[in-house]
DNA sequence: ATAGGGTTAG
């Protein structure tokens, strides 16, 4: 009897396992462990999660991140808050799949601070984060974007060496980006390692990488270092205007922490940095909104002994004006007239255009015609700042008359002149006149700019002529006027307008393969077009693909647009929406 | 003598 009920007992556990299948039925400890967390975390009850914690491994940790991977804010939670417990201590297995997680957010820095700390306080090697990272590759959903940002840890934190052995490792496995080269190039120009530099571009080009604009740039920059001297022998140095030059080039895209290292190299190098040299590096930063930046480098050059001279000022004020800072850029003005710094022709038009931007339009003529009484306006960039104020504000008439003041006054009206006329007839609709303005221009100047035919494409796009538009285009480089990014831009947009998507978008691939780089308002017209017409997943899309073609993102339209969706994407899907509110 | 600042497009 007894034995009986021992037989009947067991027999009704082994049944009803197996009732209740197959799913049970090869379940460890660890897979009933993780599906607890997981459908507390889900419901985000801490207090429940925290009495399972004795039981939680690195491989737990790391599944638990990997399933909330499309919740990437709930699994970040839990990573952070797991790592307080005394019970547990993360591993590289765990810290790999928070990094996948944070680089498919885009969390760069959060991602390279960890990896950078557990090479240097946990001495993980470089090559065995490459394994443990390709290891958890595919279960983490990841990108390549994950060694781009391991290479560029390793080279942060000094590991030259480490950078390299990974970029070769993952080599064959064809995960190495040119992001990732470019990163190592620029490292050992840094390290001033100029003939490795060499080899290592050898091997980039030989692995048959198409070069981005970044790679030229370090290009330069490494010839730069070495041109001159190299070729002559060292007989020939470079002198101030050559550092002049290259620190110009920085400047001008964007790359004003380079350009001031490059003025170290040259004060290094014993050659003397001149007033050109800073008021470059000041309108550097104006330019990239660093207005604190620019003010130190004033301070700088006077503690040097140079004297900030009208470009220096203008520059500022120019800059000032166009944030919008009235305030600082009259201080500054003041400041120039009770130093001497005698105001030029930049100068009026700068103030000019200042006073327009931020709605003082009465002012500015009121200014212009000031300046004009005292006979001291040589050239037309004043009144074609205000003949273009005119046409933008659908006052032609108004423009004519200051054209026939301009030409009175001596001034020929030059091809910017043109160019806002010819703008407001095309703005009006008037596009005949328009025409006919353009070639009453040809005979007058003989010679186009790439911005008047800007102009005209932009005109017969806003009449909805959009084969004249591109037959333009096409005219324009048998002409040999090279189309820039606002040609592009005007293109795109209308064909954004029009509903052509897809054009848009291969219009874009074009614009690439051309060696155009598109800037933050290509981005912007496209995020915008799209987001009102196509779904999330394609606005998504879209952001990637010009993110990972060097594409610097508009940051309001980012939050206004892309951030909005790639939070409610995964709130939705997840149905959190309410909880993380709360939370 | 060669190097720096102002007008066009969303």
């Amino acid at each position: 009897m007894f034995s009986g009920f021992c037989l009947y007992k067991r027999s009704s556990i082994v049944s009803r396992a197996f009732h209740v299948g197959k799913e049970f039925a090869n379940l460890s400890t660890e897979d009933i462990v993780f599906r607890a967390v997981c459908v507390n975390l889900r419901q985000r009850k801490w207090k429940v999660l925290e009495q399972m914690t004795p039981s939680f491994t690195n491989s737990l940790v790391s599944r638990v991140v990997c399933e909330f991977r499309q919740s990437p804010k709930l699994a970040l939670e839990f990573y952070t808050w797991v790592g307080q417990s005394r019970h547990f201590s993360h591993s590289l297995e765990s810290s790999c799949a928070i990094i996948h997680l944070l680089v498919n957010m885009r969390k760069f820095d959060e991602a390279l601070s960890i990896m950078g700390n557990l090479m240097l306080a946990n001495s993980v090697s470089p090559l065995e984060f490459t394994e443990r990272l390709l290891d958890s590759y595919e279960i983490c959903d990841a990108t390549p974007a994950v060694f781009d940002a391991l290479v560029r840890a390793c080279t942060q934190i000094g590991a030259t060496e480490g950078a390299y052995e990974v970029i070769q490792k993952l080599k064959v496995n064809g995960l190495v980006s040119i992001h990732a080269w470019n990163n190592f190039l620029s490292h050992l120009l840094k390290l001033n390692e100029i003939v490795r530099f060499w080899k290592v571009y050898k091997e980039v080009v030989s692995c048959g990488y198409v070069e981005n604009a970044n790679s030229f740039n370090l290009l330069i920059y490494a010839l730069s270092c070495q041109k001159m001297g190299v070729m002559s022998g060292d007989n020939v140095l470079p002198n101030s205007v050559t550092y002049n030059c290259i620190i110009n080039g920085f400047c001008k895209i964007g790359r004003v922490a380079v350009a001031e290292e490059i003025l170290n190299d040259m004060i290094k190098a014993g050659v003397d940095c001149n007033v050109r040299t800073y008021a470059t590096l000041i309108d550097g930063y104006a330019r990239g909104g660093s207005s604190e930046e620019s003010l130190r480098l004033c301070d700088d050059m006077v503690e040097r002994g140079l004297v900030p001279n009208t470009v220096v000022y203008n520059s500022i004020i120019h800059w000032f004006l166009a944030e919008g800072d009235m305030e600082g850029a009259s201080l500054l003005l003041s400041d120039m007239i009770e130093k001497h710094v005698y105001p030029d022709q930049f100068t009026y038009s700068i103030l000019t255009k200042g006073l327009c931007r931020n709605g003082y339009v009465t002012q500015a003529f009121k200014f212009h015609n000031q300046v004009v009484e005292k006979h001291i306006i040589e050239d037309a960039f004043s009144h074609n700042i205000l003949i273009n104020y005119l046409c933008k504000s659908n006052n032609l008439a108004g423009a004519k008359q200051l054209l026939s003041s301009m030409i009175v006054r001596g001034l020929i009206p030059d091809i910017s002149t043109y160019g806002a006329l010819i703008d407001g007839y095309c703005k009006e609709g008037n596009i005949e006149s328009a025409v006919q303005l353009y070639e009453n221009m040809i005979k007058r100047i003989g010679l186009l700019d790439v911005i008047t035919y800007n102009t005209l494409i932009n005109g017969y796009c806003i009449s909805g002529k959009i084969a004249e538009a591109f037959a333009l285009f096409d005219e324009m480089r048998s002409a040999g006027i090279s189309v820039d990014k606002v040609s592009y831009n005007i293109l795109i947009n209308y064909l954004c307008k029009f509903g052509c998507f897809q054009q848009a978008k291969e219009l874009t691939k074009v614009m690439i393969l051309h060696g155009v780089v598109p800037d933050f308002i290509t981005y912007t017209t496209l995020c915008t077009n799209f987001s009102k017409n196509c779904s999330p997943e394609e606005v998504i899309e879209l952001h990637d693909d010009m993110v990972l073609n060097g594409v610097i993102p508009d940051r309001q339209t980012y939050k206004a647009i892309i951030s909005p969706l790639l939070g409610k994407k995964s709130a939705e899907e997840h149905g959190f929406m309410d909880l993380s509110n709360h939370h």
